[in-house]
DNA sequence: TCTGGGGTCCTAGGACCC
DNA sequence: TCTGGGGTCCTAGGACCC
């Protein structure tokens, strides 16, 4: 049977939600900054019409934003991750073969619905995500997820679609191929694009219709060979329809402030690597490697360094104060004196589920004491707020290193003292 | 002054084994 | 001049994604 995949995306998703509790900022250019208010990780079309690319560090727009009245807000992923969690779950009503792509995404299987009625019902899914949600949603529609990616992209570029777009027929897809460039298609990036241009393949349709199937092989992997047979109508990504558990665990960050000695550097690295721990729990796993990396600021004139290190235990294990040792015992041999540091990070991986992991004969295993105190921690912490009960080698003040975050908003949604109040 | 963070997959090449 | 060969496993690095 034919198949037939819908892609579920929402607009400007980080914007979308800050403005779910500010009504006064519809119709009014919105951005949102990564961590330490660094770059813009999401605009709105208003704010894109500026001339703002995505990317971009504040600083070098704030005049922009501050003449034409932005709203600009700090990351506020606990907000972002509940949101998201909502719309996942609206889609879940209209299929159950459906695949959470990323934070603002997912791929439904629409395999044996009316074809002649799949626009309809996608544009009656897009309604019901905006009034549950109040998020609004674009969709793609197409045989292949690839080609769910290109109508996707459509449906939100082009306003007569009105947010919904398929290429099921022959000449939507033709039309939609020939106008769309290499370089947006799914899974070509940077790189790859220059290639292919190199090749003559400029548009969609170029590559699908690129007779030398082995040097697409050759030059773009196997995964280039499957893009093509993508937008050939040849189904070669699946639906994946649950979450895999994590393979690497990555916590890094950029400080607030220069950080230039050890003792700050240990702390910072016992907060990453106790933030990483908490998401090992949580999907029941443990790991036997631990990284530890640290960097300056690359765009400063000063001293540049850059080093990682890593151990490998002989036990695994989940137990933030025994990770927090590792790391610190790699952060030593990587740390010089007399540097600025900038960055960060701390790497969880070959991991393996806790339940099933091989039991170390000589190896320092973790007892069943120690499991029950970093469960107890967890469950403390879930019930009473993030980081209420902690390893003190992470510190007790928000110290000078701590990321910056000065426009962020409340926490609407997953914090009571900072709940919506409506005044009467 | 100020420039993000967290993942996955693929391949080439080295190490090692018989 | 010729210097074994084939297989597996692991890792680093590149490319890509949101």
């Amino acid at each position: 049977m034919n198949k037939i995949f819908a892609l579920v995306d929402c607009n400007s998703f980080y914007c979308s939600c800050e403005r779910l509790f500010r009504p006064d900022l519809r119709n009014h250019p919105v951005g949102v900054l990564s961590n330490n208010d660094g770059c813009f990780v999401s605009r709105t079309n208003e704010l894109k019409k500026l001339g703002v690319p995505m990317g971009a560090p504040y600083f070098q727009y704030k005049k922009i934003c501050d003449k034409n009245k932005v709203a600009v807000f700090s990351a506020n992923f606990a907000l972002y991750t509940n949101i998201s969690d909502r719309v996942m779950n609206t889609l879940f009503q209209f299929t159950p073969s459906l695949e959470v792509y990323s934070v603002d995404e997912a791929f439904l299987d629409l395999t044996g619905f009316d074809e002649k009625t799949i626009v309809d019902y996608c544009y009656h899914i897009k309604e019901t995500v905006e009034r549950h949600t109040g998020i609004p949603v674009g969709i793609g529609i197409g045989r292949t997820k690839v080609l769910a990616k290109v109508a996707n992209k459509i449906a939100k570029k082009n306003e007569k679609t009105k947010g919904v777009f398929s290429v099921l027929e022959k000449e939507q897809l033709n039309w939609a191929l020939k106008n769309f460039d290499i370089q947006d298609i799914w899974g070509i990036g940077k790189k790859s694009a220059i290639k292919m241009k190199a090749l003559g393949i400029h548009k969609a349709c170029d590559l699908r219709d690129f007779k030398n199937e082995l040097l697409i092989q050759k030059q773009f992997t196997k995964i280039g060979r499957m893009i093509q047979d993508e937008l050939r109508e040849i189904s070669c990504f699946p639906l994946n329809n649950e979450t895999p558990k994590k393979k690497e665990i990555i916590c890094s960050r950029s400080f607030g402030a220069p950080v230039f000695d050890l003792y700050s550097l240990r702390e910072s690295v016992a907060c990453y690597a106790s933030l990483a721990c908490e998401k090992l729990r949580k999907q029941e796993s443990v790991c036997t490697e631990i990284e530890v990396y640290i960097q300056t600021n690359p765009f400063k004139e000063t001293v540049q360094y850059a080093r990682a290190d890593k151990v490998r235990l002989s036990s695994p294990t989940s137990d933030t104060r025994k990770i927090i040792r590792e790391a610190w015992t790699v952060l030593d041999r990587i740390f010089i004196n007399g540097i600025e540091y900038k960055k960060a990070m701390v790497k969880l991986s070959h991991i393996q589920d806790a339940k099933e992991h091989q039991v170390s004969l000589f190896g320092d295993n973790d007892t069943l004491k120690d499991i029950a105190l970093m469960q107890t921690l967890d469950r403390i912490n879930a019930r009473e707020g993030h980081e209420m009960v902690k390893v003190a080698a992470c510190g007790t003040n928000k110290a000078a290193w701590y990321m910056k975050q000065v426009l962020k908003s409340p926490r609407y949604v997953t914090g009571w003292s900072e709940i919506f109040k409506i005044m009467c």
